[in-house]
DNA sequence: AAAAATACGATAATAATAGTCGTATATGAG
DNA sequence: CTCATATACGACTATTATTATCGTATTTTT
């Protein structure tokens, strides 16, 4: 049917917490270790999605120790079809719509097809659905349990 | 993003060609490779696409020769919500979102994953939107050119 | 009996996604 | 100025999901 790509997921993850430490008058950057560590994601992944998401302006990074990454944009202005856009790039809902980018997904029914105008007219209702939607429009994005740091042994004293 | 599978694209040519039969007038049945041959289908996978379409009821079958696939339920009754549910299967939009099938989508951050409420909030909100369209409602799938039968010369002896 | 069609399971091929590895670069702290 | 920490980035591998193929059985009309 419709799904995310889970790196999409660990991008929402690392927005909520980022807009959460905010929220709460914590300035801090977050860094890639911090977020894997915190959620247990896998921490290469964690640090190129961060990369991909510095790249679309979603957040800015600090390089250096004592670096990581703060939000670029207010999300109380970020809709959900943005926001999956430049997480997963301009794809269409069906292969046969254009607008892609990736030329594997051009159809080979090519001209024949007839259903390139219905899949066409979905994609276009679903998208003008989500982009009404504001990430924190979402339930729950605000108002969760305050971050309780439950700082790991390892971590202790290198703090 | 969102993106449909393939064989829910050949389940929708399908349909709307045996809609289109129908309207017509046309009261023969519909085999995979009618469809295959007039669309450039694989015939396999039309066969097995109209099989599994059998299997939830979007349409009718007829063994034997001279059989084939008739319209099982009237398509400005049918949502697009429930028409990729039954393509498809009960699939969420993301991952970590319950009322999936496959145990391989259960998520591994069970209770410390905090965009499971986000995800899943997303999700019903697609889902109620696409509940509120219906088949027919989609652009052009009606007020098509009426279907012109360019018959193959292996065709016209069989006729 | 033969031909035409669906029925169905197993398997192979392909594509998309997710994850890993190695190395380079930047920067703050001691 | 060196070390530790963190991002930057490209190439590669593994895994999973999707798409397609194959072989055989069954049904029904002629």
């Amino acid at each position: 049917m419709v799904k995310l790509n889970r790196t999409t997921e660990y991008g929402l993850i690392a927005l909520r917490y980022m807009s959460d430490k905010e929220s709460q008058g914590d300035t801090s950057v977050t860094s890639a270790r911090e977020l894997s560590d915190r959620y247990g994601l896998p921490f290469e992944i964690t640090a190129k999605t961060l990369q991909r998401m510095r790249d679309t302006g979603l957040i800015i990074s600090a390089q250096g120790a004592r670096g990581g990454y703060t939000l670029g944009r207010s999300l109380s202005e970020l809709n959900v079809s943005t926001f999956l856009e430049l997480m997963e790039g301009p794809q269409a809902l069906v292969s046969c719509t254009g607008s892609s980018l990736t030329s594997s997904s051009s159809c080979e029914l090519q001209g024949k097809c007839e259903v390139k105008g219905i899949m066409g007219d979905l994609n276009d209702r679903v998208k003008e659905f989500l982009t009404g939607i504001l990430l924190t429009d979402l339930a729950e994005f605000k108002n969760i349990q305050p971050l309780k740091v439950e700082v790991k042994e390892s971590e202790v004293h290198a703090i």
